[in-house]
DNA sequence: CCCAAATGATACGGGTGCGTACGATCTGAT
DNA sequence: ATCAGATCGTACGCACCCGTATCATTTGGG
């Protein structure tokens, strides 16, 4: 359809009166997902040959940003947007990967402190200039005065999501 | 930290000092992701109660927007932005659910007809309304003027997303 | 007509998302 | 000091992503 060959200028066309819902209407949904899966497909596979996942590098820059006592599972959870279970067998096979150690929170008998180790920050520093060029190449498809404009835009959406989804513990809205 | 309180204006002042990867940017990986989980999430939650997933609901939409005479597995992937290991797994659940049947392709033995039965349409029926309100309160948080705007740069991430994907076939871009 | 290449679907397996339940520990109010 | 409730991490299980291999069938030349 015509809605996919122009760049920027004609939006309005095709909005305002189509349902909401209307197969012809970009959504928000498939749009997300088709970036997401598309995005992390590529990564991993730009960084297969490393044995590293996109999920592993995540957890590695996290952690290379962050406190260098350590974060606690709970703090790279958070960091990460992910969840307490997929950051747990994730670091589970970071360890026995020999990336990533686990030593016990020195106040907190319940946590953990995780630390990259040596052989970890190596993959790291391996899979980097590979992130930044991917992320490089797919915002230069927006021109250079819009990119920031627009990642502050998806950022509000982020939020919102994250949001609507606190809000909505267990189903019956 | 400030540059999470704004709205939409002040947008340049993080921008162009910082190198890519600062953590202090926002970066498109982490954005996509918020916002793909939180929105899925908020789905999933919405819609517990019904005994259906979010992709389940995908395929249910675009199922009943696509061929009347039923589409094959193969056109139910490329719609959905899915993978035919996927969709055959997802099908087979919905199918054990009397959601959908798989019958076989009148001219192509090795496909099948994919149709949503009366079951599965109810079921459709039911969650449709909570997806659209989703979908509304979500981009709520952008001024009206702006969320096609939004929708039509984020298909060209999408989609340049996706051809970084299929041109990175395996490993050693 | 025939065969090599392409295509629709499946099998298998590792990685991830996440709901639920649980044990251990910490915290705050009494 | 003590106990209820919150919090950190784990175990289990189902759904989904996707790389790879395989089978059946279709297709496009020769």
């Amino acid at each position: 359809m015509a809605a996919k060959k122009h760049l920027v200028e004609p939006v309005r066309d095709i909005a305002g009166s189509l349902p909401v819902d209307s197969p012809q209407r970009r959504r928000l949904p498939l749009l997300l997902r088709r970036s997401w899966y598309g995005l992390n497909q590529a990564f991993r596979r730009r960084i297969a040959h490393t044995g590293v996942t996109p999920d592993q590098f995540t957890a590695m820059r996290t952690l290379v940003e962050g406190d260098p006592a350590g974060m606690t599972q709970r703090e790279l959870t958070l960091a990460m947007s992910s969840d307490p279970n997929t950051v747990a067998s994730l670091l589970e096979r970071m360890e026995d990967a020999g990336w990533v150690e686990r030593k016990a929170h020195e106040r907190d008998r319940r946590a953990y402190r995780i630390r990259l180790l040596d052989a970890g920050r190596e993959r790291f520093e391996q899979v980097r200039d590979l992130a930044v060029d991917l992320q490089s190449d797919v915002l230069a498809v927006l021109p250079e005065t819009e990119r920031e404009a627009f990642l502050a835009r998806l950022d509000l959406v982020a939020t919102a999501c994250r949001k609507s989804a606190d809000e909505a513990p267990r189903s019956r809205a």
